[in-house]
RNA sequence: GGUCUCGUGGCCGAGUGGCUAGGCAGAGGUCUGCAAAACCUCGUACAGCGGUUCGAAUCCGCUCGAGACCUCCA
């Protein structure tokens, strides 16, 4: 089986052949470390995640590079905008890199939680100038790029009449030339649908570099252009990130690369949709999103109660990457209820007793999850194979149906490959810390406690110990061998 | 206004020209000291109206509705 992706370029689906086999290159446009991260964040972090855990395991050798995005993101996109962390910076009274630092942490905690693997690569934009500039070089030396008052901006009609500006997107250059409204501020621009590649910085800018036009700044879409090539060569595999950044982000990024080297950078492009909030994107300039972190705490009106991390990246998975999401408290609540099921399940394979003979098809149970996320990743369908799986486990678990002991084996190593390493799933329970074993042993010392109590037909006890226990937090599930625990 | 996407049972969400994912919630049952869990059974849903077809929720057209992008956003 093949593994097909979805190609926003072609817009079909198209079986996966990287440029050099069996290395594979990805590229997934990073934060802007100006706030803290939000569920937005999460969703490509979650998707391409599992993307990149995937290909390893099909055997790629993956270098993936997400970039950290920490200069030139500018506000809107008329020469007046400024720059989002130089703002912050100057709200907080701030030096502009104490902004990045303290939110590339914050990010890199809560990618952390989520589980989502660190990448190959993590360059960040203010340590690629040198690169930058030399490719603002190329794009004027061939004759698609101005100067203008020490800026440099990216000649899209010239482009376009020999190239076509809008391939990825499906826009209309002449369309979008006439519908453009008047903005203030460009008059340094010969058109309005022309974009920075190098911005000229006022005196009282703090993040400003030398070059050959002007000590200023890059423009926010060269970044990933240079870094991706850099270290991905050219051209490279495969490039991420959320569908809003379709355009105009990606579209000048090909612009860029066709203009510089003649030839496009990326072969496969792929995005995730959106997650919107009562049918509505949640994004910062809509000021209605949550935080990861206060989603992790409940400490948000909107939120009925605290959502683990697993419980969040069970919620992504269980929708395709290319749909919107709706958040929701029942949504959620869904969620963490059949992650706890899965992970219940998950923990009885341990104890499931070993027969001569097997009653299920072991090998039948993984084929489909796999195929699912060999066609597009397609998540959702792996995620519902696998309570086809759960209700196996629970069945063998309570002596209905028998399985072998190399059928067992089979089992074990499947459920824990897919769900464990290339789902992401981390059973929150089993978080193995000394003090979280220990607890789990007090816990099953009163359990059998209770258990002896059962036996003696002395209910009080036994209710006592499992409403204590209640109390804190713990559920008690009577199984006709003993019993479950869950925290 | 332009470009595009979508509209699936109470909720979330897959999928697809004929074999009616899955999760959560709900109903009944089995088990159990009780409870919970687990297991079994139960919903014939695909916005509306036409058309194509032996057959469409799945293809086409129209209507209605929602959203995204066109300015920063994952």
């Amino acid at each position: 089986m093949n593994l097909s992706i979805y190609n926003t370029l072609t817009r079909k689906k198209e079986v996966f052949e990287p440029v050099n086999a069996p290395n594979v290159g990805l590229y997934v446009c990073g934060p802007t470390v100006y706030g803290d991260p939000h569920l937005g964040h999460a969703r490509p972090a979650i998707t391409f995640d599992l993307l990149f855990r995937f290909l390893k395991h099909l055997d790629f050798k993956v270098r993936y590079v997400r970039n950290i995005t920490d200069v030139g993101h500018l506000e809107n996109d008329a020469d007046e905008g400024e720059d989002k962390i130089a703002k912050k910076a100057r709200l907080d009274q701030l030096e502009p890199m104490e902004i990045v630092q303290h939110y590339t942490l914050r990010y890199h905690d809560a990618m952390k939680m989520l589980n989502v693997l660190p990448p190959s690569i993590e360059p960040r934009a203010s340590g690629h100038i040198i690169e930058q500039i030399e490719l603002v070089k190329k794009i004027l030396d061939n004759g698609f790029a101005y100067e203008s008052n020490g800026s440099i901006y990216f000649d899209v009609e010239t482009y376009h009449k020999k190239h076509n500006y809008g391939k990825l997107s499906g826009r209309v250059l002449e369309d979008m030339i006439s519908n453009t409204r008047d903005l203030d501020g460009q008059d340094e621009k010969r058109n309005s649908v022309d974009f920075a590649l190098w911005k000229k910085a006022a005196p009282e800018h703090i993040m400003r570099w030398p070059s050959p036009w002007s000590v200023g700044f890059p423009g926010w879409h060269l970044e990933c252009s240079a870094m991706s090539t850099k270290y991905l060569g050219e051209p490279f595999d495969i490039h991420g990130g959320g569908m809003d950044l379709l355009f105009p982000h990606h579209e000048c990024e090909i612009a860029q690369s066709v203009a510089a080297n003649g030839k496009e950078a990326v072969r496969y492009w792929m995005h995730n949709n959106m997650i919107t909030i009562n049918g509505q994107k949640m994004g910062k300039s809509l000021g209605n999103f949550i935080t990861l972190e206060e989603l992790f705490t409940g400490s948000h009106k909107m939120l009925e109660q605290v959502y683990s991390p697993m419980t969040i990246r069970f919620f992504i998975l269980q929708a395709h990457y290319r749909s919107t999401l709706d958040f929701s408290n029942e949504a959620l609540q869904a969620a963490e209820k059949g992650l706890s099921r899965l992970m219940a399940a998950g923990r009885m394979l341990g104890k499931i007793k070993p027969s001569a003979n097997s009653s299920v098809d072991v090998s039948d149970l993984s084929s489909r999850a796999f195929n699912a996320l060999c066609d597009d990743l397609n998540s959702p369908i792996a995620v519902a194979s696998l309570f086809d799986w759960v209700r196996i486990i629970n069945s063998l678990a309570e002596g209905k149906g028998q399985i072998s002991q190399a059928d067992l084996d089979v089992l074990k190593s499947t459920f824990n490959t897919l769900v464990f390493d290339v789902l992401g799933l981390i059973d929150e329970q089993n978080e193995g810390s000394r003090h979280a074993e220990l607890t789990g042993k007090l816990i099953e010392m009163l359990l059998n406690m209770r258990l002896q109590a059962k036996a003696n037909k002395d209910f009080a006890t036994s209710d006592r110990i499992r409403d204590g226990l209640a109390k804190l937090g713990v559920t008690v599930r009577d199984r006709k061998d003993g019993f479950d625990w869950e925290i």
